[in-house]
DNA sequence: CGATAATTATAACAACCGTTATGATATTTG
DNA sequence: CAAATATCATAACGGTTGTTATAATTATCG
């Protein structure tokens, strides 16, 4: 007989926790299955067992990072409206805490990777098909609620969210410096102003 | 006594053009000595002659990405003024060309294997830099000339023009879906309004 | 309790890696 | 020409990798 699902699921947000923190540790180069193992405390058994390969944990840890942005936007994004939304949203899944750091370096090592690594690559573009359908669907309920331009393309303006907030974001983790608080309410609030101008 | 250093430097741009080849194919993850060596139609008895180690090839390239950028900006901005130069900038060097593709795959290979690899992170953060104080003094040339607002505060300003650049140019790159010239226009042009009202 | 299965550790494997030494072949220089 | 040096190919090295098989341990259940 097979185990409970909840035990599986739990043991493999466990591994992909600590390969997670790995990776935006030291990259991807520095992931083999026994560092992720020696990070969790234990040995490759583990890893072997709950996954049927490298690629499978990697792939899961990639779902887990965008899981974990899902989770934390629409936390955010709760009890919100208008125009007022779409800059929460972006704000609170910026790299401006420890954990989303984690999260972000973690992405970025994986995008980065991803290029030479045809089922990351597949991984990658349908999460960020998904990502672009949820701000899509924002997008019109706004457009509907006369909040936005109604001459806007929508599918053209989903792009263009995701291409501020990736850059911003890839900003703030890559380079030398970093955006304060109200830096990053600046760039944000110009992106939604040619939303409604 | 030493070679010319004509001659040295041409093979060592042959084998960063072989090299950037294959990292923007495949990754870094398979740029090998020996897959390098292969692109090249040579053994790695010419990379080891040439280069110190692995590092030292790496940071070649790396240099060869930032360098090719700075020539394809500086030739598309050559006659230009005022805030349109902003704008040539910005179209010349965003990933539109299969030359320019190429160059921008490898760059985010790059920046993705640098957050866990001490050396490509110190020439990242050393060519971001420059590219920043370069815009920089443009920025203070166009205010000089009172073409952009007073009241900008400049470092940010560059900052924020990189991070625009590098949104548009990883969505690109990344995305399923790539940008119509129109589309990239009207990005640019948004940004812009930014600096000017 | 005893048996069956799940879990975890350990070890061996072939493949690949960067590095290094060595030898062969051009090329330069005195 | 001959000696010295630059150039390039080849091979061996120790180390690391993912994978796999197997053994040891623990938990589950009739």
């Amino acid at each position: 007989m097979s185990v409970p699902a909840d035990k599986q699921t739990q043991w493999k947000s466990k591994v992909a926790t600590a390969a997670l923190e790995l990776i935006s540790r030291e990259g991807l180069q520095g992931a083999s299955l026994r560092a992720i193992a020696h990070e969790l405390g234990c040995t490759t058994g583990v890893l072997t067992h709950y996954f049927r390969n490298k690629d499978e944990l990697l792939l899961f840890v990639l779902e887990t990072v965008m899981e974990r942005l899902s989770e934390t936007l629409a936390q955010a994004a709760q009890g919100t409206q208008g125009v007022e939304r779409l800059k929460v949203m972006m704000l609170a899944i910026l790299p401006t805490t420890p954990e989303l750091v984690t999260i972000w370096r973690a992405w970025l090592a994986f995008v980065g990777a991803a290029l030479g690594h045809a089922a990351l690559l597949d991984e990658h573009k349908r999460h960020y098909a998904n990502f672009k359908a949820f701000i899509h669907q924002e997008l019109v309920m706004l457009q509907e609620a006369g909040e936005i331009d109604p001459k806007l393309n929508l599918d053209f303006e989903a792009a263009a969210w995701i291409a501020t907030f990736d850059g911003i974001g890839v900003n703030t983790i890559s380079a030398p410096q970093s955006y304060s608080p109200e830096e990053l309410d600046t760039l944000v609030s110009r992106y939604l102003k040619t939303l409604t101008s």
